[in-house]
DNA sequence: CTGAAAGCGCTAACAC
DNA sequence: GTGTTAGCGCTTTCAG
């Protein structure tokens, strides 16, 4: 179906390493044999199997990218980053969406792997998989976005978590508010504990004490902020301020306040994480912490290619820190 | 550094040809070596390199996909449909962002070419590129997705954007409406001209004319439909009505309509296409004429594999047009 | 500067 | 059932 270099060669009347030659730009050919082979594969039509080349060289010029949700918003902006970045330096990217199961990241993990992806940037659905990634940490570079995973083998490029939890909820004591809830994703997700140690540093430098009752889970869906926020408000132990998951937990909750003719931010407060395009919308105007999306992802594949072109060795454990930033907007009122 | 089929079979005492039936689960095989192989690959941690055996088997698993924004929400949830259905069926996928880029999109195509995926799945942004696709139509498998190229070899999946322009122009003139603008997208997008046709369409049905210095386009984003809709009211030939070219558009055209104290339904309507998340926000209720996003990727990828299973013969072009849907929410008022 | 040939890791005849 | 071997399309020595 497709040409070989073998029938170039022929329609050229050479061997076909100066085919090979002539493709790569090698200065072991003459630039008359060079441009004639050219001109016959343009007209031809050929095109060279990046596969047979990868076997020989070793090399697939392709990475992994694992995402849990790419409906949210947040992420497709870090895979802008990724993307983006990697076509710069002529790397394609296989895109792996895991729905927050465990199981399809560890399955993405071994499909990747075989395919040979030169490195793979995740975002993590929680610390369970590390362990794996520890049998290959040493072969293949791996870099954690958005969350840094308990292991300090791995290099990872994340917002400072710890810090945007604790921002989310200094802003809002320093508001006046006591009764916050902290609506989180799931209970394994590495960005989801540490900012609820930022949650609970920030009430105890104010010395007060969280309600405990008011942490609650989520799995980072919309359809879950508006389900939780019901039922929280339904519990009579109303808070006075609601801090998300994220911006589309974030979104939901809203909805069911609207919903419930709650009014924000008379009545409660709100906060999300990330700052997604939509928040700042006229009509929304949520107050959020901001993560720098592009830049995550960017950041994510310049460390990759540094190990990459360290031949896969790395020397250090890259950890790049972003800090979080508190954008205030119209979701948060003093109490 | 990664093991080969020939390290196991050292290890095993077989052949390498043995380690290979083993790993391919073949029957000309007893259960007792086989067991034994299979063992010993875990315990080794054997990776089978996908690329050699795509070399032998001239099957590569990969299929690409090219779109134009993953950052407008449209596309993620096709991207969605299409990773799902594709990772079901043990297929990884290339992502590709054009930004709306030709020549970018274009260099995609071959690199995915030279990639040897067995199929592509693209979201173009113009027929520009059909041409170039033409080169190609018999030999890889080739579905747009969101659109339908204006040449008929090529299969396609895509909402009926004709009727969808249609469908929202209808509803305009029949609440009373007919200084329409139609903020469109760029002039060179078939779901644009489509729409527009449709827009054109039930003018003439009505019998009156359209105001043709309110049709402009944009660059699909929802700054240009903000900046777009604040010169359309500053030039004074205010619309009553304004559809977008999409719902980001559309939250634009609202932002812009806020920011001017504009009140949206009554002094302006406002209608969008695709029915992203963020319409129908409460606080955002936007009319719009919805698409079956997820549907239309794991179509999409259904048609593509009926071609690769066919070994890349098609014996008809395949077209599967969906229909759009007209969801009334709150940004249109009778006049 | 060009050609011949080995070999990347694997599958698939073909022998035995 | 298992081993031997050719060969997928390419790059890269090594000769000349």
């Amino acid at each position: 179906m497709n040409l070989t270099i073998k029938d170039i060669a022929k329609l050229a009347n050479v061997s076909y390493a100066t085919v090979s030659r002539a493709l790569n730009d090698s200065k072991e050919i003459s630039e008359k044999t060079k441009q004639k082979i050219l001109t016959i594969c343009k007209e031809v039509n050929y095109s060279p199997n990046a596969i047979a080349r990868g076997l020989v060289k070793n090399t697939t010029h392709t990475i992994g990218l694992i995402m849990p949700d790419i409906s949210n918003p947040f992420f497709p902006e870090v895979a802008l980053g990724i993307e983006g970045e990697a076509a710069r330096m002529d790397y394609n990217v296989f895109l792996c969406n895991t729905n927050y199961n465990i199981k399809r990241e560890l399955s993405y993990i071994n499909l990747l792997l075989e395919r040979r992806v030169e490195g793979i940037i995740i975002s993590s659905v929680s610390d369970e998989t590390i362990n794996y990634f520890n049998k290959y940490i040493d072969h293949i570079p791996i870099v954690y976005v958005g969350s840094n995973p308990k292991n300090d083998k791995c290099d990872y490029v994340a917002t400072d978590n710890i810090k945007a939890g604790y921002i989310a909820t200094d802003y809002l004591i320093k508001l006046g508010h006591k009764k916050i809830a902290f609506i989180g994703g799931t209970s394994v997700s590495n960005s989801h504990c540490d900012r609820i140690k930022g949650f609970k540093k920030a009430f105890q430098e104010h010395n007060i004490l969280p309600d405990i009752e008011l942490i609650r889970n989520s799995d980072f869906k919309r359809k879950s902020g508006y389900q939780i926020t019901k039922f929280l408000i339904k519990e009579k132990n109303i808070p006075t301020a609601i801090i998300a998951a994220n911006d589309v937990v974030a979104l939901g909750v809203i909805e069911a306040c609207d919903e419930m003719g709650i009014l924000i931010p008379d009545t409660i407060s709100i906060i999300g994480f990330d700052d997604i395009p939509y928040a700042s919308l006229p009509k929304i105007m949520l107050t959020t912490i901001a993560q720098s999306k592009y830049d995550l992802g960017k950041i994510a594949v310049e460390t990759i290619f540094k190990t990459i072109n360290n031949k896969g060795k790395k020397n250090t454990v890259i950890k790049k820190i972003l800090d979080p930033e508190l954008i205030i907007r119209k979701t948060c009122k003093h109490l």
